[in-house]
RNA sequence: GGGGCCGUGGGGUAGCCUGGUGAUCCUCCCGGCUUUGGGAGCCGGUGACCCGAGUUCAAAUCUCGGCGGCCCCA
C-alpha cells in the first residue's frame, strides 16, 4: 500500500475543521457540491435520509401542538415591504421574480426570506375573535437569501432546502410569553435527541430578529471553536399585528391587537450534527437518525459462502422490520466495507464468518468505540435497544467534553481578547450600549445565557466597567 | 467590506513560467481471473484542459471578461 493511496482515499483529519467538512460532505454522499450556482447544493439520497429523518424527530415535536401548512414562495412587494425594519434586516439579500416570461411584472415578487409577510396578510383574515387564538402553525419549507459572503454547504446556504418555522398567534404578551419558554423546551428536547449540548442565550438589542420584541438562540460550538446558530425563538409582541392590522374580537366586543411568536431552525441542525459527532473515519450519528443503524457483512471464505450466507441472512430477517439494516453482501474485502460503512456512519455492525456460524455468535463493533466483541446469536436482537441508548449516551457525553473544553470563563479583557481566538468566551456584562459594542468588536456577543449544559454562576461584575452584569457568551461566529 | 490564490477525466493531481510530443500519475468506475477476519493482486477498458472573446501559423499554457471554488484579514 502506498502512501498516495492512502491519502487520496482518507479523510483529512479532523483537526483541519474546514476541509475534513467539506470533503466528508461528499464522500460520505451528503451533498453534491458541484451545482454550478453558488451557494446551491444537491442533496444526495443518502444525505437526504439523514435529513428526513432528522426533521421525522423535529416533525413530531411540532404536531404535538402546531398545525402543519404550506404557504407560498413568491411574496409580493407591497407585503414584504409593509414593516419598517423587518425589511431593513432582509432587503440587500432578497432574490426578486422581476419578469412573466418576457413581460415584467407590475408589482416584483420576492423569492421569500422568510415567511412574516407570507403569512401574517392571510392571518389577517384567519383571526376575527378570541375564539380563533391561539393559532400555531408551522412549515417545512426552502428560502433563499443572496449571501455575499463565503457560502458552505449547510452552513451558508443561497438556498436554505429545510427551515422548520412556526408562527403562532395569541391574544396577550403573556401568552406569547408562555409559547416563547414552550418553543425554548421543544427546542432543548430536539437538540438533546440529537446529542448536541447547545447555548441557549438572549440576543443583544443589536442583533435580534428584524422586526421583533427580542429573540432567543440556540448556538452550538464546532469543532474549530467558533459557534453556529442552529435555532431562534423570537416574541414580536404586536408589532407585526399593527402592520398587518391582525386584530381580534375580545369577550366583551372590544377589538386588540394579536401578540405572535415565530421560530425556527434550518438544515444547520444537521451541519452540527455532522461536525460534532464526526471523527477521522467520517460520520458519527446517534442510532436514531443514521440511515443505516446495523451493518451486517457476511465473511466469505472460499467453499464457505453458502453457510454464511444463510446465517447472515437469518439474521438480517429477524432484524430488518424493526431496523434500518444493510447487509453488505458486495464483492468487496472486509476491510473495505468497514471503512466505507464507517465513513457513513453505520451505528452497529455485525460481523460474521465461518467461525461465528459455528460458534452461534456474531461479533458486533459500534461506530463511535470500534470495538468489537462476540455476542450470542439468541441474545443479539433484543441487545439491539439497549445498545442504541447507550451510544446514544456515549456520543452526548463526549460531545459535552469537548463542548466544555471549547468555553473558558474570563475575569478581564485580556483574558477575553486571547480566548476568543480558541473558542467561546463567558463573562459577565452590564447592560450598557457601551460596554455591549466594545465587547462586540472583540468577538461576536452572543447574548445574556439563559441555560447551559454546565454549571456557571449568573450574575457578576461586568468585564468593561465593573457594574453588575449578566453572564455573557462571546464567540467568533458562523 | 479589503486582499491573495486557483479552475486539467467522477475525485485528487503533473504539465503552464519559456505556446507546438499520443496531456502525467494516483484513485473511482466497467469487464475478466483470483481473493476475502481492517482499504488484496494481475490483465484489459471508459473517461478531462470551466465558459466567452482576443493575440498567434499554432493556446491547457499568453491577455481581457464572465462564472465557479479556496484561503487570509476586518
Amino acid at each position: 500500500m502506498s502512501k498516495s493511496k492512502d491519502e487520496s482515499k482518507n479523510l483529512p483529519k479532523k483537526e483541519k475543521f474546514s476541509e475534513w467538512y467539506h470533503e466528508l460532505i461528499q464522500k460520505a454522499e451528503i451533498m453534491d457540491v458541484r451545482y454550478p450556482v453558488k451557494g446551491l447544493y444537491v442533496w444526495f439520497p443518502f444525505g437526504f435520509k439523514i435529513r428526513k429523518n432528522v426533521y421525522d424527530i423535529l416533525r413530531e415535536i411540532m404536531d404535538r401542538e402546531h398545525d402543519e401548512v404550506y404557504f407560498p414562495a413568491l411574496i409580493p412587494e407591497t407585503e414584504l415591504g409593509k414593516e419598517g425594519e423587518h425589511i431593513k434586516g432582509f432587503e440587500d439579500e432578497v432574490y426578486w421574480v422581476t419578469h412573466g416570461g418576457n413581460t415584467p411584472l407590475d408589482i416584483k415578487l420576492a423569492l421569500r426570506p422568510t415567511s412574516e409577510t407570507a403569512m401574517y396578510p392571510m392571518f389577517k383574515l384567519w383571526i376575527r375573535s378570541h375564539a380563533n387564538l391561539p393559532l400555531k402553525v408551522y412549515q417545512i419549507v426552502n428560502t433563499f437569501r443572496y449571501e455575499t459572503k463565503h457560502t458552505r454547504p449547510l452552513i451558508r446556504l443561497r438556498e436554505i432546502t429545510s427551515f422548520k418555522e412556526a408562527h403562532t398567534v395569541h391574544a396577550t404578551f403573556e401568552e406569547a410569553e408562555e409559547q416563547v419558554r414552550k418553543a425554548v423546551s421543544y427546542y432543548k428536547e430536539f437538540y438533546e435527541k440529537l446529542a448536541i449540548p447547545c447555548i441557549i442565550c438572549k440576543r443583544p438589542e443589536w442583533d435580534k430578529f428584524p422586526g421583533a420584541v427580542y429573540t432567543i438562540a440556540f448556538d452550538t460550538i464546532m469543532p474549530d471553536g467558533k459557534t453556529l446558530q442552529i435555532g431562534t425563538v423570537h416574541n414580536l409582541g404586536d408589532n407585526f399585528a399593527k402592520t398587518f392590522e391582525i386584530t381580534y374580537e375580545t369577550p366583551d366586543g372590544d377589538h386588540s391587537f394579536v401578540h405572535q411568536t415565530c421560530y425556527g431552525i434550518s438544515e444547520r441542525c444537521i451541519a452540527a450534527l455532522i461536525s460534532i459527532h464526526g471523527d477521522d473515519l467520517g460520520l458519527v450519528l446517534p442510532f436514531e437518525v443514521s440511515p443505516v443503524q446495523i451493518v451486517i457483512i457476511p465473511i466469505l471464505y472460499k467453499g464457505k459462502e453458502e453457510i454464511v450466507l444463510r446465517f447472515s441472512g437469518e439474521i438480517y430477517n429477524e432484524i430488518r422490520g424493526k431496523y434500518r439494516v444493510i447487509m453488505d453482501d458486495s464483492d468487496e474485502r472486509p476491510g473495505a466495507k468497514y471503512y466505507n460503512w464507517e465513513i457513513k456512519g453505520a451505528a452497529i455492525r455485525i460481523e460474521v464468518g465461518p467461525k461465528e456460524v459455528e460458534e452461534n455468535s456474531v461479533v458486533v463493533s459500534f461506530r463511535d468505540e470500534r470495538k468489537k466483541f462476540k455476542v450470542k446469536r439468541d441474545e443479539l436482537t433484543e441487545k439491539i435497544d439497549t445498545w442504541a441508548k447507550e451510544m446514544r449516551e456515549r456520543i452526548y457525553n463526549k460531545a459535552l467534553e469537548k463542548f466544555k473544553e471549547k468555553i473558558k470563563i474570563c475575569e478581564n479583557l485580556n483574558e477575553v481578547k486571547n480566548w476568543i481566538k480558541e473558542g467561546v468566551v463567558l463573562t459577565y456584562m452590564c447592560d450598557s450600549k457601551e460596554c455591549g459594542s466594545e465587547l462586540d468588536e472583540v468577538g461576536n456577543v452572543l447574548g445574556e445565557i439563559l441555560e447551559l449544559p454546565i454549571d456557571v454562576k449568573m450574575e457578576g461584575k461586568c468585564v468593561i466597567c465593573g457594574k453588575k452584569g449578566k453572564l455573557t457568551a462571546i464567540a467568533k461566529t458562523y
